[in-house]
DNA sequence: GCAAGCCTTTATGTATACAAAGGTGAACTT
DNA sequence: AAGTTCACCTTTGTATACATAAAGGCTTGC
């Protein structure tokens, strides 16, 4: 009983999957067959299907009938919009948050922030960038928003690691210095627990990583900002 | 092929079993068995539990491994963040949708109202105002938001039907007709493609809504306001 | 040589059957 | 009499097997 094994064989899938979207290992419009995925993890293909549409819920899978499974995939207008959708409900989030974070939450923040300049990895940065929002945001108390902004992060995380490797890899050094001062903006908000200020600072902070992405967006996709509907990735094509 | 034959089994059940749920057939808190829905529509539980999980991918319905499924229910502070999160994003989709609406669109949402002033049925009222705001949003062009705010109108339209027969009901008479008043403007600014004076009705329209059914909030439930992880129903106690 | 249609192949959708977890009620103990 | 425990019963989770639809390659005709 150390933490909760995984019980069902469905939420085990589940688990797989999701780690191996988020961590960039199935890229956005991969194709993922029942098959395989059932004999690769020793199980039936229905708890495969249970998990794949769990996964729907989270939007980080997308199905269509006899058509199979996709990994989600934005285009260049899905991924704009949200940031403007996380501009406009995150600072809700925050102000949930914000005054119930105890001491230990802050110096969780503090600590994280040190392990990321101490990194110059950029999956990791990648998942400590993370780490540090949902630590904001862990003492809310309205897990219906929650669920809505981390189906948003979820589905848009291949996309800033992709922004990141280019926009890193280029001579950009500046990039990265910027997003640690913002959330060295944050922070300081929220340690003195002035919660306008943090808003602010969160608000400023997804404005500007949209604006750059969008500066970005064009050089990363062939796509020409149309909807597609399903087959078609956008961005990061699989092969 | 007069529209879309019921193509897929669990599309189908799906279809049927968000009916009931928006509908109030079913409220929330209500479980739902397997064995009972996949007996009524002549069909295996296979596709029965395909339609749940993708109705819990619409929020409708909340699953919880071994322990069955409910009709999804929230918390009187779920119900009000809800709100606030329709007040920020559908903006967004509407400023999406104005500049591309055709006159024919326009013509649609004078005949929803017209409509409107002719009924005193409560459920049809829901459905027409559900009506008129998804008009004004027909041409949008991300699905993403769409999703998300069609996800929201779907887990709180149970609680907005019994605000409403509470409210009507009462010797409140007063509530549609500004409700009324609000889609007349929201409709001339819209007409104009005015699209920031149709934000700002928009806006004005949820929130003013919000307030209300806050304060009929307490009358409603029995519920402490507490997040109430699975079973306990909240409002609308089936049984 | 190219295009179009059929056929094969492959993957998904569904049904039946069995295993296992949860809840409920009754009986027994304190 | 009240609380607790155990067993049964209900309901969900999973595996195997079969049906069906989509996709791609082959053939055939022009």
């Amino acid at each position: 009983m150390s933490k909760d094994q995984a019980i069902v064989a469905s939420q085990r899938v589940a688990d797989i999957l999701a780690e191996r979207i988020l961590s960039g290992d199935l890229a956005p419009g991969a194709r993922i067959k029942q098959d395989e995925l059932a004999e690769e993890l020793e199980t039936s293909r229905i708890p495969v299907r249970d998990a794949l549409r769990m996964l729907e819920a989270r939007g980080l899978v997308t199905m269509r009938a006899n058509a199979g499974a996709r990994v989600t995939s934005l285009t260049r207008r899905d991924l704009e919009v949200s940031y403007e959708i996380r501009e406009r409900i995150e600072p809700l989030l925050l102000a949930d948050s914000v005054p119930h974070l105890t001491d230990e939450d802050i110096a969780d923040l503090r600590g994280v922030m040190d392990r990321n300049e101490q990194t110059d990895d950029i999956d990791e940065a990648i998942a400590l960038g993370r780490e540090f929002h949902w630590i904001t945001y862990r003492r809310h108390n309205t897990p219906l928003l929650a669920q809505i902004v981390e189906r948003v992060w979820d589905t848009t995380q291949s996309y800033r690691r992709a922004y990141m490797k280019l926009a890193m890899g280029g001579a950009n050094e500046g990039a990265g210095r910027t997003h640690d001062i913002e959330h060295q903006l944050l922070f300081d908000a929220i340690a003195k627990r002035e919660v306008e200020t943090a808003q602010a600072a969160l608000v400023m902070h997804i404005r500007r990583t949209r604006t750059a992405l969008v500066r970005y967006g064009h050089l990363l996709s062939g796509s020409a900002g149309e909807a597609i509907p399903f087959p078609p990735p956008v961005l990061d094509a699989v092969e």
